[in-house]
DNA sequence: CATAGTTTTGACCATATGGTCAGAAAATAC
DNA sequence: GTATTTTCTGACCATATGGTCAAAACTATG
């Protein structure tokens, strides 16, 4: 059995393989949702037969879950960062920037986040309802203090984050769309879409 | 065989059952997916049975081709009735606005789209290249007009409509984590989104 | 109501899919 | 090298899924 002895780690077989089954699952699941994707398509992304992947997981659904996990982590310290240190608007602008560079860096995580949450969120809601909301209620606080202190211009915070979030994950969720529409124009998208969402949360923001 | 006589129109029976069908289908496909949908669910979202359907439509392809049909109809609408008539600003403001409305009255089709292009546009893709794409350059062109113009500020236009398209599509396809999120605070989401957005762009815009 | 045309269904099929298992192969320990 | 443990695979299974078909049920029309 796999899934491992607790006194000794992992073996490096087992590192190695988790790995790549999780990479090429990533793959999968980021393109084609949790229904939508095969262990067959996973064993052949990752090379490993499918008896070998559920040598190592339990099933399908521990796969996703595992991603998911991973994920969540990640995905919740870009807003982290934002602190009441700074200078407001810098502090937004620098959380834009990290948010779309993130875009840029890992589109597939982008999108198995997107594909989970479009489908109703079945196997994440809590996660949504626990540490995300807590950690968006605090910064909304956060921003609705500089508010108040008349740093920023009067805006919902919470909107504010939401657009936050899709204008930003959108360079990696509709990627293709993006592509497509500015055709030959597409290779300086992230840097394009940079200056612009720059520009426009210090015009929405700065009193 | 239905797909009716060509003289006569299409009957009374066969109006309704295919109206079901595609309400049924557009439920299942935005929810999951083309590979994560199946016949099955159709049929009992639509408590039609399967071979039935298949009375009706060739296949689950032709079925969700319908709707991607269906939807591309309408779906660049707004954008269109953008013109060179009104006030650039308050011109730009309507369209979010009014996409922002369609968010909140269509949000499955909104959904269809967001799965259909997060899975790489598929079957999808020649429209976006064509119709989308020629829509998104023309209207590209008329914001730059305005830049140009002095009557905007400099800003880049592809990267405004971007903007503007996740910001409003968002309260569709996120729902979910925007309910969640906002808990108690939820049920005037639509109103505040729209407040929030049309603050937003009216400080990114007015010169 | 009888007939022709339309609509619906139960039974069925081929393939896909998640998953199991006994044993082979490979790695590690001694 | 041999014994032991870990890793891997081919063959297999049960169920799900897209789709077919002949015949039954229904509807409209003369």
């Amino acid at each position: 059995m796999a899934r491992a002895a607790s006194t000794k780690g992992p073996t490096r077989i087992q590192r190695e393989k988790t790995e790549a089954i999780l990479e090429a699952a990533l793959e999968v699941f980021a393109t084609y949702g949790f229904r939508g994707s095969t262990l067959d398509q996973i064993a052949a992304q990752s090379g490993i037969s499918k008896p070998n992947i559920l040598y190592y997981f339990d099933g399908k659904e521990t796969i996703h879950a595992e991603l998911l996990a991973r994920l969540l982590e990640t995905w919740l310290e870009p807003l982290e960062h934002m602190s009441d240190k700074g200078d407001p608007v810098e502090e937004i602008c620098a959380y834009v920037a990290r948010k779309l560079a993130m875009s840029r860096d890992y589109p597939r995580q982008s999108r198995l986040f997107a594909n989970e949450v479009l489908q109703g969120a079945p196997r994440i809601l809590d996660e949504l309802a626990g540490p995300l909301k807590a950690l968006t209620d605090e910064k909304a606080a956060l921003i609705q203090g500089w508010i108040d202190a008349g740093l920023i211009k009067a805006i919902d915070p919470y909107h504010l984050i939401f657009s936050i979030w899709s204008t930003t994950q959108h360079y990696a969720d509709f990627d293709v769309q993006v592509r497509t529409v500015l055709a030959d124009k597409a290779d300086d998208r992230f840097k394009k879409a940079a200056a612009f969402l720059d520009t426009m949360y210090r015009a929405t923001l700065t009193p």
